[in-house]
DNA sequence: GTATTTGAAAGTCAAAGATAGTCAAAATCA
DNA sequence: TGATTTTGACTATCTTTGACTTTCAAATAC
């Protein structure tokens, strides 16, 4: 019996293909699609559909709420933001960002004013207030989901 | 199913698109016209068409009662992002983050590829592991620190 | 002329409704 | 046995609704 998180995955991502890229569903309506209870939307979208597989996920919570997953760009000059984005791990210092961010810029794949936001957002002035093994994973995670915001 | 709140945002956009950025409204009428209460109509006025996301509200009780509402005009791009910083308060929450971006788009304070970024860094998806009143406390100081950036 | 009444607006606020998110225990799989 | 998947109770967020309040201007009373 073929696991339920593996059908709906592959349901998702029959519809992204279907339509242009990007899909937007109600996690309840999904759900009793499938007959499973609703978190398991969540645990398809969090193990399947990451930053690091390609994908950009945004949701709204409250009456007509939503999920919305876009499939990134991978021609493109995004092949190489791509490439980075999987291969960037879990964690990154601010030097390390820094230089990832300022590669993007040399290689002309952002502007320099995308760049100098990237920049500010990953820094330590701001991310300072973080404990230490937290404040790496949380600058990955947002480089991460930032690029692949310029993918979609 | 679209949100009603969501439907009147855009009448009164594009209403205010329509006529050179000034409109007068009935409440009662304009709740009437979309079969809603009328304190709707507050609750959309007060979540999105607020002081520092760009509008200036006025109304009137009484006969001949009236809501008016101004979309404020920008000639100095770096005078108005200086003062929505000033403006922002400490901490911010992801909805409100995403409406002060959306309007700087809207006003082409930035572009709309600055726009996704500064959604995507700021989103509960990257910033959901912070607890919680740290959270809209860091959104804040990283939204400011962005901007700020754009001013050097 | 002023004071009072009245009806027509708009404002406030909190409860109810509608979604989605989190987390960890239980179940299953390899 | 260790990793992955399934479940469900609890939480967070956003929207809709309605009862109650405040304000204003015109009409009426004195």
């Amino acid at each position: 019996m073929a696991r339920m998180s593996d059908i709906i995955e592959a349901f998702l991502k029959q519809m992204i293909n279907d339509t242009d890229g990007a899909i937007e569903i109600q996690r309840n309506e999904l759900a009793n699609h499938f007959n499973c209870v609703p978190s398991q939307i969540n645990y398809v979208i969090d193990t399947r559909f990451t930053t690091e597989r390609g994908y950009y996920v945004e949701s709204r919570r409250g009456g007509g709420g939503h999920i919305r997953i876009k499939r990134v760009n991978i021609n493109r000059p995004g092949n190489y933001l791509m490439h980075i984005i999987s291969s960037m791990g879990e964690s990154i210092s601010q030097q390390s960002a820094e230089v990832f961010i300022k590669n993007f810029v040399d290689y002309e794949v952002i502007s320099e004013r995308e760049g100098l936001i990237l920049i500010a957002a990953t820094s330590d002035k701001v991310l300072g207030s973080i404990q230490m093994p937290d404040r790496d994973l949380l600058r990955a995670a947002m480089l991460k989901n930032m690029i692949a915001s310029l993918l979609v």
